[in-house]
DNA sequence: GGCGTATGGTATATATATAAACAGTTGGCG
DNA sequence: CGCCAACTGTTTATATATATACCATACGCC
């Protein structure tokens, strides 16, 4: 259906361009309002899930990861981290490790509780995004996957 | 550039759906800051400028709109609009009429200040975006637009 | 070895989002 | 007419985001 449409606008959007950017915009809305609800019953929020991920697939050895590495693969400010772990590891989902070679750093790693947590959701996320994406063939995905990253390096 | 070599993830993104939804996510929130940015110097937020072009475009008669109908046109929860309006109330963007009709409504409109401001943002802000989608050709944009309202439908 | 610069994490102020509970208003229907 | 159900806006608690300023630490370079 049309933005047009969803939204009830009573008047159409005047540009092609950005009827685009819009749909960018609010299909990324759409995204996280279901992810948020599929997580919720897990007691996770999308991003606290998100960093769950990075911990498990994108720590080397499994020697988890700095918070200033996590906010880069999260494409947030640094600051951010800093509450969002707190949360986290009052859940007992991670723990911060003071590094010993750097004491800057803070290494934060998955705990029992949340390693145990994340097995259990990952298949179901995983099984959840193939069916949202499945209405795309697979050349569209790719060619939805190139035009995205097109308009993100016009950026700079 | 791949959202791999933008994150600079160590292992890469195993499920093409899965690199897809995340491009979707990634590059919304590429072009929040982009047009975060783009604002500052007016004084305004994105939303807050969403806002304005809302009330200016979408309110028939120019008679303003409700709190409710701009939270279903904005796809956020109608507690939102509430700190949303206080802030652009404060800075004399917008004002608040009692309705006259229903007392329960109120209705929002752009001050003689706020469409002094949208007058000229607007235009800047309209070419700004052909730039930014214009690394997409015509046709490209109009698939984009259907892939993403596909994959919307399919959220239910 | 010491100093300036860069970097990591935190604190604060602010903006945006949700959900849930509440009060006031409206409207329908017996 | 009166009650109940639905709707509007607000409040509160919570989660996420930014920018900025700050402190501790590390590193390069003289």
């Amino acid at each position: 259906m049309s933005l047009e449409k969803e939204l009830n606008l009573s008047v159409p959007i005047k540009l092609d361009s950005h009827e685009a950017l819009l749909n960018i915009y609010y299909t990324a809305s759409c995204l996280k309002k279901k992810a948020d609800e599929f997580f919720k019953p897990f007691g996770l929020t999308d991003v606290q899930f998100n960093l769950m991920v990075l911990l498990k697939h994108q720590a080397e050895d499994n020697g988890g990861l700095s918070q200033a590495r996590l906010s880069q693969m999260m494409l947030v400010n640094r600051a951010n981290i800093t509450s969002l772990v707190d949360r986290m590891e009052k859940a007992q989902f991670v723990e911060r490790t003071a590094s010993a070679n750097d004491r800057r750093y803070n290494i934060v790693k998955l705990t029992a509780k949340g390693q145990k947590l994340l097995k259990e959701v990952e298949e179901l996320y995983a099984r959840e995004v193939k069916k949202i994406m499945s209405v795309l063939q697979e050349l569209e995905q790719k060619k939805l996957i190139s035009m995205l990253e097109k308009v993100r390096a016009g950026l700079q």
